[in-house]
DNA sequence: TTATTATATTGCAATATTACGATTAATATT
DNA sequence: AATATTAATCGTAATATTGCAATATAATAA
C-alpha cells in the first residue's frame, strides 16, 4: 500500500511521527542545522552548502516550511529563509516529552 | 530515485536522520510509547493494542530492532520486547544535541 | 507425533520519496 | 524592452515504504 493508516493513532502520535519524518532525511538535517549556525535567514546558498541540485533542495524546503519548521521571505529575487523559532519550541517539547518517557526503571531484558 | 545520497553528508547528519525516520510512523511511535509506558517486555499484544495486522507490527518491530531501538528476547513460543536502555539514552543525547543547536538569537525573517 | 500458539518471512499491490533536467515565474540589472 | 538571476514547479525515473494475505518457522502442549 505505501499509505499509513493514521486514523488509528492519536494526534499527537501522528504529529510527533510527522515531525520526526521531516527530520528523516540528512539533507534536511542539514538544512536544520546550516540555518542554526547562520541563525538567519540564507538563501541559495543553501545549494552550494549542501551539493545537492536546486530543485531537490527547494524540495525539502517545501517540506520544512509545510511543516512550519522553517520560514521563508522573499527578498528581492532570492528567498531568504530561516528556523521558525516559535514553533521550533513546540517541536522541541513534544519531542522532549516523548524521550523522557523513558522511565528510570530496568527493562526486563 | 527514491534513494538518499548519504554520501555527501556527515555521519552525525546520517545517524539523526536514520533515528529520526526510525522514528516518523505512528506505528512505531506507538509501539515504543507502549514499551516505556509497560517499562518491560510486551510481546504480541502489541498487535491487538495498536491495531495493524501482526505481519506489519512485526515488519515494524524488524525496523526498531535494526537501529537498536528496542531489544526482542525469545520467552516460550513469544517474543518479549523492551527499549534498549542503553541505546536509547545516546538516542536522546543525540536528538537533544540537535534540537538545543536553537540559538537564543531571533531569526531574521 | 500431532496439534496449537506465537512470531517471522515472503510476495505483492498501492503509494510515497528522492533526485534532477527542463521549464516557468518573478524580480533585478543593463 | 532585453537579459540575467533566483527560486519554484512540473514531469519523470528509480527506489523505498506501508500493509496484508499466505506461508513458514519455532516452541510448547496434548
Amino acid at each position: 500500500m505505501g499509505l499509513t493508516k493514521s486514523e488509528i493513532f492519536t494526534a499527537e502520535q501522528n504529529e510527533l511521527a510527522k515531525i520526526a519524518k521531516a527530520l528523516g532525511h540528512p539533507a534536511r538535517i542539514a538544512i536544520l542545522q546550516h540555518l542554526f549556525k547562520m541563525n538567519s535567514c540564507v538563501c541559495g546558498d543553501l545549494v552550494e552548502v549542501i551539493g545537492l541540485a536546486q530543485p531537490t533542495i527547494s524540495q525539502h524546503l517545501k517540506e520544512l516550511k509545510n511543516l512550519n519548521l522553517i520560514k521563508g521571505n522573499i527578498e528581492g529575487t532570492s528567498v531568504c529563509y530561516c528556523i521558525n523559532q516559535e514553533h521550533w519550541k513546540k517541536v522541541k517539547s513534544l519531542l522532549n516529552n516523548f524521550l523522557d518517557f523513558n522511565s528510570n526503571l530496568d527493562s526486563c531484558c
